[in-house]
DNA sequence: CGTCGGTCGTAC
DNA sequence: GACGTACGACCGACGT
């Protein structure tokens, strides 16, 4: 025998299914119960049987070749219910997915094909196995064709046909001619059913024999096949199978794969079979690698003699933060399934680390070895810490996935893994017990399995979705803009802000003393202790105690919403509301800021390094966090105080860059609209422009027709609806729709840019931002209307912010190159979306300015210019302006 | 005592 | 019914 192959009845194994389980369904209403039964007898199957081969056949809708014998073949049949009709997609989907070829010849029953290619098959000398509970089958039993019943779980042969059904195979056909079939309208002969059949057949042996002994069986039976003479002449041909029909015989195609799980694990989440996902995600030990721990020098020159044109590497560390953290191994590998691991400071064992690391830069920094790795930018602070340069930056999983796919929550290694390869690898806190055990602590074993686990999964992924990137055209976006930012990103990391403690402890001491008063008094008026903090108290207070209007409900647990909004409206009715917007804003700035950001202050370099988080964003801005420099506040008095605080270092100044209505400007570009554009080229301050556009012929002020311009033009931005529009403006909605209507008038290209891309976006599934950056929009096939909204407002947003991102990133590398190459110790530091911070020696401050002003205006031509605003001084406050 | 969802508020 | 993109403090319910 060659192998075995099972050929399945699709149609037989779905019935079953369906009528055999309970009503399942997922939460959207989807019938599963199908679904659920045919993957559950297929993946038995597998398992048990260990088929080399697998197809499946579906009979197909419409008429075959024995509704030309017979027109009411089959005219009894019901239609499939709608119930199963619906789930029919989801089991070829499911098929795709786990890598089952399936057959449904228009014309011809599975029946029939499943027959002819069992026959052929057997004779190339494979052996055939039918899985069904249909018997018509049984007449294709031969030597190298069974058939194998899902119910029972037991194979029919040939030999032991007769023993279980009665007869022999080569009975079969006239034996269902004999009694006929209600299901398929075979009309049989009337009165003559299973048993009677059975009988005549062993007695005679054949429809044949039986007629010419006619004057053997009793009176009524040989009435009865008189009188259908026609009919079972029929029947004997709608029962015989055709086992000569032309189909696919190459044998590979049949060939039993690994399903594809990417395809498979959110069919399965879809379906909401939770069990079944989890069978399909091994319990880690999935990479099964080839994994050495490396412990002395001369092991670890041996082996990196081995590294050739590529090497995947990672670092293994005390903290998440790469400026705080302390080196305790690492790892590599250059060829899928071997890493190594050398621990430099594990408890159990120890490496030289400066020997190490002298091993380890002739490979890192060599610019002409590929570096691969997940999260490089962590792995080369840490290195350059440490005095290792790394060059050659070439694949990082992180930002390649990011790439294909930046809607995604997560990018991380693990979800990675699991998304890609279907293996649930163990993650760094799972392996510290969360956090209680020290990485240097643990069993070396384990440490070291983890991180070579870490090296050999991120080159794996790296060949798996480079060539993902190639196809979907983001290999430029890759390799000018994220992979080099990468480098810009870890120098201004490093370099940190620096702050003024003793100004934002002061700050902290008087807000502190401000804080008790505004509680004392809020406690007196309102006449009761409680905790200003809690929404919920505070709401209990307002409205239960005080009796205040209720203004809103929080949107998911239905209480008391207490927000800016609710507090606003409260505040002329009662002085306790007043008084807790002012707590409010207080407290948050003093414990979000002044009081935080003190404690971040890295002791070595006496600075802040936030940690810029390239793969968050959806439209391709950056992230900020530990701590986030992105939302220190700015407006008002306290806001121009907390930014006093950041500071630059002794003998230089901060400068600050920012792009000028960047997102408009974008806009302007990508919609063409000439008003837009010409408002720009004008250099006219474009709310005012707006102004004049929309509310030329209004009777008001002209600061107030500007404040709502730009609320306008934000909103255009962002989709707002017409409904929160009016709120914003404190309008009616019959008024904000036609401020909306004006503006579209104004500005005709706009709105025909934001239609044409959100009918592409429906079109395609995506939408994308001038530098070829996609972002998938699935929620425009939700049939939530609300989501479908959302996923308009996020089709029209994302393009205009993604652009702006992309201009922002593309600057960032062209300015950071250019002070280097002229050899400026100015450092970029920060950036806050439309803004760049540098810190500037004060000898260098003139040749800078023009140098940054320079680049980032010139980063990218659009139909209108780029403008940066630019001004430094001692501190933030000062550079702004 | 840690986790997690909810609410609220800061930035662009 | 809510305005796009983030991060994070605080509360309080819940589980260990």
């Amino acid at each position: 025998m060659k192998g075995r192959v099972f050929i399945i009845d699709g149609s037989s194994v779905l019935y079953r299914s369906f009528y055999a389980l309970p009503r399942l369904m997922n939460s959207k209403g989807l019938p599963t119960n199908a679904i659920y039964g045919f993957h559950n007898i297929l993946r038995k199957l597998i398992k048990e049987e260990k088929p080399e081969y697998l197809i499946v056949a579906f009979d197909v809708k419409g008429k075959t070749v024995r509704h030309q014998l017979f027109e009411q073949y089959k005219a009894q049949r019901k239609p499939m219910p709608d119930e199963l009709e619906i789930q029919v997609p989801y089991v070829k989907k499911l098929l795709e997915a786990m890598r089952i070829p399936y057959i449904e010849n228009p014309g011809y029953e599975a029946d029939d094909l499943m027959a002819s290619i069992a026959k052929k098959l057997s004779r190339m000398g494979y052996e055939a196995v039918i899985v069904t509970s249909d018997k018509d089958l049984l007449q294709i039993l031969d030597h190298g064709i069974k058939i194998y019943h899902p119910g029972r779980e037991m194979y029919i042969t040939k030999e032991n046909c007769k023993d279980i059904y009665g007869i022999e195979p080569s009975q079969v056909v006239d034996y269902l001619a004999l009694m006929g079939d209600q299901v398929d309208n075979i009309p049989g002969v009337k009165g003559i059913g299973d048993k009677t059949a059975k009988e005549l057949i062993k007695e005679f042996g054949s429809i044949d024999e039986l007629l010419r002994n006619l004057d053997r069986v009793k009176p009524r039976i040989r009435k009865a096949i008189e009188e259908n003479m026609e009919n079972l002449k029929l029947s004997r041909e709608l029962v015989l199978i055709d086992s000569d029909l032309p189909v696919d015989i190459n044998i590979e195609n049949y060939r039993l794969q690994e399903p594809d799980l990417e395809k498979l694990l959110p069919l399965l989440r879809e379906l909401e079979f939770t069990s079944l996902l989890k069978e399909y995600t091994k319990e880690e030990d999935g990479a099964n690698g080839n994994y050495r721990i490396i412990k002395d020098l001369e092991e670890l020159r041996k082996i990196l003699r081995g590294v050739k044109d590529k090497i995947s590497f990672d670092t293994e560390t005390t903290d998440e933060r790469p400026v705080w953290a302390k080196l305790l191994g690492i790892s590599f590998s250059f060829k899928e399934g071997e890493a190594y691991y050398v621990p430099v400071s594990h408890d159990e064992i120890s490496m030289p680390i400066d020997e190490v690391l002298r091993e380890f830069s002739s490979i890192l920094s060599n610019e002409e070895i590929k570096k691969y790795g997940h999260n490089l930018k962590y792995d080369i602070i840490v290195l350059n810490r440490l005095g290792v340069e790394v060059r050659g930056l070439d694949k990082d999983s992180m930002l390649l996935s990011y790439l294909l796919s930046p809607e995604k929550r997560s990018h991380n290694l693990e979800s990675l893994v699991l998304d890609v390869f279907g293996i649930k690898k163990k993650s760094y806190r799972e392996i510290t017990s969360k956090g209680k055990l020290k990485f240097q602590s643990i069993d070396l074993n384990i440490a070291a399995k983890y991180s070579c686990e870490d090296s050999d999964f991120s080159l794996r992924l790296c060949e798996t979705l480079y060539p993902r990137v190639v196809e979907e055209g983001l290999e430029s976006l890759y390799r000018e803009l994220e992979l080099p930012l990468v480098k810009v990103l870890a120098d201004m990391e490093m370099a940190g802000v620096k702050l003024d403690v003793n100004k934002l402890k002061k700050l902290s001491e008087e807000l502190q003393k401000e804080l008790d008063e505004l509680e004392a008094q809020i406690y007196k008026k309102s006449g009761v202790k409680f905790n200003i903090n809690s929404p919920k108290q505070l709401g209990e207070v307002l409205f239960e105690k005080l009796n205040l209007p209720l203004i809103k409900k929080t949107k998911k647990t239905k209480g008391y919403s207490t927000d800016m909004e609710v507090l606003k409206e409260l505040a002329s009715l009662h002085e306790v509301p007043a008084l807790v917007l002012k707590y409010r804003q207080l407290s948050k700035v003093k414990s979000t800021y002044i009081d935080s950001l003190p404690q971040m202050i890295n002791p070595q370099t006496g600075r802040v390094h936030t940690s810029y988080n390239q793969t968050v964003t959806a439209t391709g801005r950056l992230s900020s966090s530990d701590p986030n420099l992105q939302n220190i506040p700015i407006r008002g008095e306290l806001g121009k105080k907390v930014r006093e605080a950041f500071i630059a270092e002794e003998g230089n100044y901060l400068l600050s860059a920012d792009y000028s209505q960047i997102e408009l400007r974008v806009m302007a570009h990508m919609s063409g609209d000439e008003n837009l554009i010409n408002a720009f080229k004008r250099g006219e301050d474009i709310h005012s422009a707006t102004a004049r556009e929309v509310f030329g012929d209004l009777d008001l002020p002209a600061d107030e027709k500007r404040r709502r311009a730009k609320i306008i033009n934000f909103s255009i931005i962002y989709g707002t609806s017409a409904y929160s529009l009016s709120k914003e403006l404190g309008v009616d909605v019959h008024q904000a729709s036609d401020f909306i209507k004006r503006y579209f008038e104004k500005y005709p290209g706009v709105k025909e840019f934001i239609d044409k891309t959100v009918a592409e976006a429906r079109e395609k599934g995506y939408v994308q931002t001038l530098f070829g950056r996609k972002r998938k929009i699935p929620e425009l096939k939700s049939t939530n209307k609300n989501i479908q909204a959302s996923g308009e407002r996020i089709a029209m947003n994302t393009p205009i912010q993604g652009t702006a991102a992309d201009i922002m990133k593309k600057a960032m590398i062209d300015v950071w190159k250019a002070l280097k190459e002229k050899g400026y110790k100015t450092r970029m530091i920060m950036q806050v979306h439309d803004e760049l911070i540098f810190e500037v020696p004060e000898g260098e401050m003139e040749k800078v300015k023009s140098l940054v002003k320079g680049k980032m205006e010139n980063v990218f031509e659009l139909k209108v210019p780029l403008v940066v605003d630019i001004a430094y001084g001692k501190n933030w406050t000062e550079a702004k302006g």
